[in-house]
This record gives structure tokens, C-alpha cells and sequence, in this order.
DNA sequence: ATGAAAGCGCTAACAG
DNA sequence: CTGTTAGCGCTTTCAT
């Protein structure tokens, strides 16, 4: 590899100048630098952000704990937060943890150990905060969390309206004069499966219904899941009319249990999700869902980062919470709306 | 940052022993090993990886290049050399293009500037390879082309068997009784642009099909693209009765497109797709695709990447090619409609 | 405006 | 088995 000292004695000046050229450009002389740059060209010199690092005590590299970057819904957020972090000199290193906390442990170290100037978690479901997250300091190496909250973890938080939403999803089956309506939550360790459940018990109360149990099925954000827990919810008897999926992959696998049942959406079932999918548009039936801005999710965390990084580190936590969309499709009889309507 | 001196005092002993706990355990006494863990727990020392590449000239860190993290094709891949490469301890930082060469090149030159011990690299379309690696010395960071394929530059690559695939879906359509049949190729300055189309030809010579230029319409990869062809596509008369699509995004426009027209799909036009995706099974209809091993891609290409950091650089390029699988769905065959109707 | 010296945190090579 | 010395490639500090 071509270093600082062979761009030097190429363009014949000290390994200073040439830090300089790249960096205070304006503090050498035209002259001089010329000579280095076109040293520079001829050598391909590729500066060492390695040594640099070592000497700067920044790296410019933020990483990114994901719990499942098969879910759509985690891409659109990395592309958010890289754009916005690209545009200021940071590179985001992303680590998949599979919601396996050990692989998601053994990421926090590797990103600590390559000493990242930040992180954004999106910790895999458990009761509690990671362990390694109360050890954390975060003035070291300030943390963002993204759609995840722990009361007892002092750090920044960006999240999508989870009660809102999950409320009006609710609202619009009732609506649509459902009356027995069914949920599939995600894993209540997490805040965010919890508030939709919430969203999902106040809009029942709103509408004078009790609360069925057996109507309640606890999933765990995966395509299985999804197909599982509505194959129960099927066999319940007697049925209910309408079913609230929490996520998209457990919506996808709702909708394969239903087909495969035989029964019919949205005439015997209504169903909606939380997320909204490309795929939603051409599924059969295409499917309503509560549209989340994981991509404002992304530039959110990125720019709550930023600031941390710039300096004011005392300043309080601060969350921030993206507004989500009702999109309407056939799973939940938008037509029978449009006639009513009329 | 607690650094190897702090722990080195805390534990009465020299940095070396330190670094020795870390590297070769063996190689210290018991006694002192156990004292110096216990420092390192109680300080929560995290080694400097910055600093140790710095020394070791290694980083165990690997750069990939995608050209869209949006395409669940990628992530696929991401995941399968990310679960390589972290068995063997290594971390795999990704860069999403956009499809956009500038940005590609911004990627390289981060990932060389980091030293990133080799790369994985998807370029965007193209029709010669990216400038920034022909004076790319494949020796000093090996790179391991995935799904892509250039002449003039040596290093290894891994594919999808792009022309038996597509020849198989095309023969599937011929079976089935179509004789005008409509391709949605991808970028032709790619090669697997390219060899899916000649998929398509060999197939149709085979059946004795005359090629139509007006039935072929080069596209980009993205849903937009999709859903433009094919609105051409139909405009045509006669129109074709069987569309090939070239892959995922563009056969979700593709869907899109021909359920706004009105089209009956399969009775009016048989779709295929390059590309098997998880909602193929559930939209409406059903699409039959061209499945990939994008995970297969993934770890074949790790695979080759650790071969080559582990020393041998200088046997020749090796090429990998994965095959793939026709999965039949509605999209191709009225008679299954007929049975979930039932 | 330019350069020399020192040191970031670690490990290879060698000495004890 | 343990410690000392030197240096990886850069930038900060301080002379010139």
C-alpha cells in the first residue's frame, strides 16, 4: 500500500504538506500543492483512514443494529438514515442480528471495537434492555434507537405513531361494522408491539366492545408466525369478522393461511396490517394497511445523531415520533365504503 | 476510552501480557491471565481494532457494493457471505449505490480509504466495467464479483445460471401453447441482462419462433420500468399472450400494470418472472418465477473471498454458477385459478 | 508557509 | 513466561 511518506519524497516535501493538501488545502502553497496532488494521482495513494482514526479519535463510521433485513421495512430505514449520514462524511456499517441477541451483542462489540462514532439499535425483543446497554456509556458513543423505547435507558428514540395507527386501523373496521375483531400482536417485550395492542384495546373501548382474549394472539414478527396464529384465530368459533396483523411479514403469512382455508377476504374476513408493503397493491385481495415512514424513520435517527455528535451531549434524550397512513385497498372493502358514500 | 495501558497498570503487568490474554492465552501463566481478564471486565476494556489493523495491516472487515438494498434479492445475498464471514470472524460493511456509478465509486474509495481486507462488488449497469477498477490491484484486495461478469477484468465472480434459467421459463410458456411471447429485459450493458435474454432466443429457436424486435423492450431493473413495458407491451396487436420478466421489481410494475388495463391474467397474458419472491405466492394471481439461491450467491462468493485471503492469490479467476428452479404458479396456468375458486 | 518530532494503541521481534 | 523496544501511517504541536 502507497503511504503518506511515498507521496512525499515523490513530490519532495515532508509528510506534513501532504496532510495538509488534503486537509487545509488553503495553507500550502499552489505551487506545492500541485506538485502533491498530481503525486498523489500518479501513486494512487489511498490515504489510511486506519491510521487516521488512530490519530483523530474519529472514524466517521456510525453502525446500524438490525434485527431482520429480509423485513422490507429495516432497508427503507438504512437507506434513510445513510443518505443523510453520506451527506455529512459518515459511512453507516450495518450489522443483521437475526433478533438473536448474541449475534446482536457480538455486533455492539465489533462496532465498539472499531470504535464507530455512534450507533443506532434496534435491539431484538426481549423484556429488558440489552445487558450491554446499561454498561454502555453514552456520552462515549451516543446511541439512537429506532421504532424501540426503554424507560431505563437514557438515549435518543425515533418512532412511527404505534397507538395512533394501530388506532385507526382499528376505528376503520368497526367502521366497516365489525364488531368481532381479532389481533395478532408482535412480541409484547417490545414498546412498539405493546402500543399497537394499546391502539388496538382503545379504539374496542371507543366502541363499547369488551376485550375477548381468545381474540388476542401474541406473534413473533415472522412469516410463520403470522400463518400460525391465524389458523387459530380461524378455528375459533364463532369466527371473528376481522383480523389486525401487527407487521408485514406476519400479514404475509396471514394472507397465505387464509387463502389456503378457503375463506373469503374481505367478504368473511377483513384484514389489515400494520406496515404497508409495496406488494400490498397486487396481493389478493391488495391489502389495507397502516403505512409507516421508515425512511423518515432513517433520516430522523440520523439527524438526532448528528447533533449528538456535534458537540451538545448533555442536552436531554429526545424522541421524536414519525406520523403513519391509513392506506385503504380491497382486504378491508373499500368499495362498500365508496357506496355507502355515495 | 479505556486503552491496553490502563488495563496493562490495573493488572500489574505489561501491555504485552495484555495483548498476549487477547492473542495467545496459552501463552501467559494462569495466574496472570486471570488477573488481567479481571481488569479488563472491571476497566470494560474494548481493544482498538483501529489500532490493531494499523499494526497487523488486517482489518477483517469486507466491503460490498450493492446496486439496490430495496430489492429483496440483495439482502438475501447480504445475508449469506455475512453468515460466512462471521464465522470466520470477519465483518461485512455494506454500501447501497443506488445504481448510481458515482456513488459506487464514493463506496470503493471509502471501503479502500478503511482497508477493508477485500470486496464484494455488484456494480451498477454499465457496459464496461467501473473506471475505478481497472487500475483496482485485485492482489492487494481481492474482489469477488457477484452476478456480474466483465472480460477485461480478472477476479473471481459468482452467478445465477441466467441462460438456463430464463430458457426454462420461456419453454415452460411455448408449453403451455404460447407462440408470442414478450421479454422485459434488463440493462443490456449487463451481462445478466444479457444472458437472460439470449435464454429467451435460444428458447424461441428451439421452437422454430421467429424473434420480433417490437416484443422485446430493454427495461432497468425497477417496478417503474416494469409497469411501462408492459402498458407498451399490450398496446401492441396483435398483443403477445405470455410476458418473461426479467426480474422481481419490474415484474411487481409488471403485475401492476396489467390489473389496471383490465387484462385477465393468465386467460389474456401468461406472466413468468426471473426472480422468485415471498409475495409471488399470494398476489393475484400467483406469479411463476425463476427462483435464484441469492443466499447460495452470497456464501459461494464469501467462500471464494476467504480462499483468497487466505493466500493463494495467484491462481487464476474463478467463476461459480449457481443453478436455479422454475416455480409454477397461477400466473402461468388458468387451471389453478379454476381451483381456488372452487 | 513548511518541516521535525512526538505519539495515538496496538503487536512483532527479540531479550531476559 | 514476561517485558522492552520499535514502528504501523497519520496529525498535532511547535519550530523555523
Amino acid at each position: 500500500m502507497i503511504t503518506m511518506k511515498d507521496v512525499a519524497a515523490r513530490a519532495r516535501v515532508s509528510t506534513m504538506t501532504v496532510s495538509n493538501v488534503m486537509n487545509h488545502p488553503s495553507s500550502v502553497a499552489p505551487e506545492l500543492r500541485k506538485r502533491v496532488l498530481h503525486a498523489i494521482k500518479v501513486l494512487k495513494y489511498h490515504p489510511s483512514a486506519i491510521a487516521r482514526s488512530l490519530r483523530t479519535k474519529r472514524t466517521h463510521a456510525i453502525g446500524m443494529i438490525m434485527p431482520d433485513i429480509t423485513n422490507p421495512f429495516f432497508p427503507a430505514v438504512v437507506r434513510g438514515a445513510e443518505d443523510v449520514l453520506n451527506q455529512h462524511g459518515y459511512t453507516l456499517i450495518v450489522g443483521n442480528s437475526d433478533s438473536d441477541t448474541q449475534k446482536e451483542e457480538r455486533y455492539y462489540r465489533t462496532f465498539i471495537a472499531r470504535r464507530v462514532d455512534g450507533l443506532f439499535i434496534i435491539a431484538s425483543a426481549t423484556t429488558r434492555p440489552p445487558e450491554y446497554l446499561l454498561h454502555h456509556d453514552m456520552r462515549t458513543v451516543p446511541v439512537v434507537f429506532i421504532d424501540r423505547f426503554y424507560r431505563d435507558v437514557r438515549a435518543d428514540a425515533v418512532f412511527s405513531d404505534n397507538v395512533g395507527g394501530s388506532l385507526r386501523a382499528v376505528n376503520h373496521l368497526f367502521d366497516l361494522g365489525h364488531r368481532r375483531i381479532g389481533i395478532i400482536t408482535g412480541p409484547l417485550e417490545l414498546e412498539n408491539a405493546r402500543m399497537r395492542l394499546e391502539g388496538y384495546k382503545r379504539s374496542l373501548a371507543l366502541h363499547h366492545v369488551k376485550i375477548d382474549k381468545k381474540l388476542i394472539r401474541e406473534g413473533e414478527y415472522h412469516v410463520r408466525s403470522g400463518y400460525q396464529h391465524t389458523k387459530a384465530l380461524l378455528r375459533l368459533k364463532p369466527r371473528p369478522s376481522a383480523l389486525f396483523v401487527s407487521n408485514a411479514p406476519m400479514t404475509f403469512g396471514s394472507l397465505s393461511a387464509i387463502r389456503e382455508s378457503g375463506v373469503k377476504c374481505p367478504e368473511e374476513l377483513a384484514l389489515i396490517s400494520f406496515d404497508d408493503m409495496e406488494w400490498f397493491e397486487v396481493s389478493f385481495p391488495s391489502i389495507s394497511g397502516i403505512a409507516q415512514d421508515a425512511y423518515g424513520l432513517g433520516t430522523s435517527a440520523a439527524q438526532l445523531l448528528l447533533k449528538r455528535l456535534e458537540g451538545r451531549l448533555n442536552t436531554p434524550p429526545r424522541h421524536k415520533t414519525l406520523r403513519t397512513k391509513l392506506v385503504l385497498r380491497e382486504s378491508t372493502n373499500w368499495r362498500l365504503i365508496g357506496e355507502r358514500a355515495a
